[in-house]
DNA sequence: TCTGGGGTCCTAGGACCC
DNA sequence: TCTGGGGTCCTAGGACCC
């Protein structure tokens, strides 16, 4: 193991190379691969919504779609004003066809599978990988590579993508998380950007403060209102003058924006929740539909959890009313279960408060995840008469019955 | 941007314990 | 009956990320 450069008496690495990948239009992407005539065509991928119809939010949208100002998370209704679909305007002599687009569903399942010829690469280029989403990961390529020779390197991983898996990706390198993240971003599409140690600041500087890492538009809205307006400025802003308004995350994007990012690349945890929500397509009153959507929303959770081998200890609930007030109720047990209508009955008791409300939207969640077949087994497997999580991995109803669970049982 | 879906982390107050 | 201080867990809301 070549020793990684450490300063003596240290144990920080003065010099990660960090790489962040981030795909180009992912969802685009993945629908050209399997239908190659929607290439060079604006192309809208839509969430919620179904072939033909105008419901839903834009997921993804490609360049050509966005020159007609098509964007991300647009109600797809509105992309439609401004990007009719092509079979529409072949039989309208008013719309021109040069003005149209081609509309597809989201389809996960097809994309998780592109994805992991991706992340097969990027695994076997990098000794660790942070996987942030489906089209959007971390490098430590450290051992890899050197300032020098890093172009090079990200050129490489690119090529082998594109000519592997058929889909483009953006690069950035940088000595840090924060930094790498948004070189990915400076030079999309097909982009390749290094930042090298030293040029971080300098890099950020002229960004407006909502580039940098945990800054939103909320925050970057109060940060204006400083006479705060870019990554610049706020490395220059008074640190204490920034935790006072926003606590400890003052701190950190002041760091952030000065290029200060001491986190290390690591692989992600176990989930620590799995939740599904649906909206309504208008303001729902009857009671009845609604409970009937949570139902839907809960059985898919539970089915979630088991297929993950998961046991969750928390149930809950969320209700979006009207004009877009969230609510959040939620249920703990006395031990960890998988238990799908144990999820229905507390989700619906939990709706039942909110009565005759007006909704938009709900939601069911499973927390407080405990993952027994991806952990060891019980280490104390002599037993000296303690219950340990362990102790409870074949989790079937029966046997949270019998180890004095809350169940359904007990609820109602 | 009248708003889609799946997540993470932080904060704040209350209950409860020692 | 009044009083201290520390710690943990729970719930609800909010900001943020992709």
């Amino acid at each position: 193991m070549p020793d990684r450069g450490r300063l003596p008496g240290t144990d920080r690495r003065p010099e990660q190379v960090v790489c962040h990948v981030d795909m180009d239009c992912f969802y685009a992407a993945c629908e050209r691969l399997r239908e190659p005539e929607l290439r060079g065509e604006p192309l809208v991928v839509g969430m919620g919504y179904e072939d033909g119809d105008d419901h839903g939010a834009v997921a993804t949208a490609s360049y050509e779609a966005r020159e007609f100002g098509v964007e991300s998370a647009m109600a797809i209704s509105e992309a439609l004003e401004l990007l009719p679909r092509k079979a529409v305007a072949a039989d309208d002599p008013e719309i021109d066809p040069a003005e149209a687009g081609y509309y597809r569903p989201v389809d996960m399942d097809y994309y998780e599978s592109i994805a992991e010829d991706v992340k097969a690469i990027l695994h076997d280029s990098a000794d660790v990988v942070r996987e942030v989403s489906i089209d959007e990961a971390y490098l430590d390529v450290t051992d890899r590579t050197d300032w020098d020779s890093v172009d090079g390197f990200a050129r490489e991983l690119k090529d082998r993508i594109e000519s592997e898996v058929g889909v483009v990706a953006s690069v950035g390198a940088a000595p840090t998380m924060s930094a790498a993240k948004i070189a990915s971003d400076a030079d999309k599409p097909d982009g390749l950007v290094v930042v090298e140690p030293g040029e971080v600041r300098g890099f950020l500087g002229p960004l407006d403060v909502e580039a940098v890492h945990n800054v939103g538009p909320v925050t970057a809205r109060e940060l204006r209102e400083m006479e705060i307006e870019t990554a610049g400025d706020l490395a220059a802003a008074d640190p204490d003058r920034l935790a006072g308004h926003f606590g400890e995350r003052g701190r950190e994007i002041y760091r952030f924006a000065r290029g200060e990012d001491a986190r290390e690349v690591t692989p992600r945890d176990d989930p620590k929740s799995f939740s599904r929500e649906s909206a309504f397509s208008g303001p729902v009153e009857d009671a009845d539909r609604i409970r009937e959507r949570v139902r839907t929303l809960a059985a898919a959770v539970a089915d979630r959890a088991r297929r993950e081998d998961a046991l969750y200890q928390t149930i809950g609930i969320k209700v979006v009313t009207p004009p877009y007030d969230v609510h959040t109720r939620a249920r703990s047990l006395s031990g960890p279960v998988d238990d799908p209508e144990l999820v229905e009955a507390i989700a619906t008791d939990l709706l039942a408060e909110f009565g005759d409300a007006r909704v938009r939207k709900v939601g069911v969640r499973v927390s407080k995840l405990s993952f027994t077949d991806r952990e060891q087994v019980s280490l104390d497997g002599f037993g000296d008469g303690s219950e340990t999580e362990n102790d409870r991995s074949h989790h079937t109803p029966e046997n949270t019955r019998d180890s004095g669970q809350l169940t359904l049982a007990d609820f109602r």
